[in-house]
DNA sequence: TGAGGCTCGTGACGACGATCACACGCAGAA
DNA sequence: TTCTGCGTGTGATCGTCGTCACGAGCCTCA
């Protein structure tokens, strides 16, 4: 049987992969069991929105596949992209624990499978289970030292190319290839990227140009080749 | 007695004042005991820093009199004011509760005093009296949203004279005088004014010309008095 | 009393980035 | 195939804000 959207649809998708650095993993049985019970799946096309900016706290989404794209938008339509999410990551945790409006909006990127869990349920389940609470005090801890990341970032950071260089190596991990380049996919529109970075469409593809013609980075098709780190990290501590 | 730096030592600050929203606020008797036991006090001077951004997590600071800066700063010098604190706050709670390190400079604005919890005292402390852990999570929350609400200032407003205009909204509560003017005893410099909107001096200056001139505030001596609240709310949304 | 160190005001200049405009290539739909 | 929409590249222009510079007012302290 094919799953909508061309996507296979994840047994269990809780259960966690090789690593096991998630919020919900290594969980004892009972708690486990009970969490699979209090849980739903669904899947989702891309552009579906898991929740809006302001509305009212419905529960939490455990992103299973797929990626999704967090949100803020001010009246007069600017946006900014404050995070990327991925397998694993749980979305709306925040807003759940603390009772107030979500405070992102949510946006698959492409078709994914994410497990919600209701509010009640989930405070219900906290109660009962002190060392998952535990777990989520120390996710919320990291959520703020992650927002704190991008006021430093927005802050800080005078001009587009410094804060591009920084997106830029935070993309790319430890160099793979022997010429200390890296490569990553590039899944993202120039679009996204300025709003990610807080500057225009426009600005973004100038500054590929600039890169590329430094030498810092190459594409081949849709994958990003940063070929000069040090450059980078210069441009960052400008 | 004279305390030092012309300050009056307050008996126990972490005795709390009419409006008991603090996290220390309310305790049971025992909690409140144990409290006293595992706190000290002292007494700072103009420009002394509880902590500094990057250091190792030592515990929180009650502070009871006196007002402090947050801060952070870039390699090259760049600093960004993300917070003012007043009595009543915690700080370094954060860093405390998730054993990172400090992610501000905590720094005394006027001559003041605070108390202090070593950070072992306050886990056993959090970890022996469930109620105010939870308390602690809530606070962590809050900070949360403060961090968001930054995000959505650096990100999303573009002209420093938007961000200056929502600075003097949050100063400003509701119209105190019949014809709608509110004030504020002005304390910051216009360094400090341009810390937090991220902007230079001189920008800020420019500001405070302009907005005088069109009628929006006014000074007289240290107060401000702001003219016109609907004109600047509507420079934020514009 | 004077010197030094702040905070503040303001002018001149220049660069950088937002905005507008348009053209191109490529995808999928008709 | 052709059409349409989207993502992209790039030029021209223009406003804004950062930078540098200098002077005035004010407070502290020797």
């Amino acid at each position: 049987m094919r799953a909508p959207y061309g996507l296979n649809i994840l047994d269990n998708c809780l259960t966690c992969s090789v690593r096991e650095e998630h919020l919900f993993c290594n969980l004892s049985v009972q708690a486990g069991q009970r969490l699979n019970e209090i849980k739903s799946t669904a899947v989702y096309p891309k552009g579906a929105m898991l929740f809006i900016e302001g509305q009212q706290p419905r529960g939490v989404f455990v992103l299973c596949a797929g990626k999704a794209k967090l949100s803020t938008s001010s009246r007069e339509g600017k946006t900014i992209i404050t995070k990327l999410s991925e397998g694993g990551d749980v979305l709306g945790l925040n807003a759940v624990v603390s009772d107030r409006p979500y405070e992102v909006t949510a946006e698959m990127m492409e078709p994914g499978q994410a497990n919600f869990i209701p509010r009640e349920s989930l405070l219900q389940f906290l109660k009962d289970h002190g060392e998952v609470a535990l777990r989520v005090a120390e996710q919320l801890s990291r959520n703020y030292y992650t927002a704190y990341d991008e006021i430093r970032t927005l802050g800080l950071a005078t001009s587009p190319s410094e804060k591009f260089a920084k997106l830029l190596l935070s993309w790319s991990t430890k160099p793979s290839q022997s010429d200390g380049s890296s490569q990553v996919k590039l899944t993202l529109t120039h679009e996204e990227i300025a709003e990610i970075i807080g500057t225009t469409r426009e600005t973004v593809s100038r500054l590929f140009s600039d890169f590329k013609k430094k030498q810092l980075l190459q594409l081949k098709g849709s994958t990003l080749v940063i070929r000069n780190r040090p450059a980078l990290e210069k441009i960052v501590l400008s």
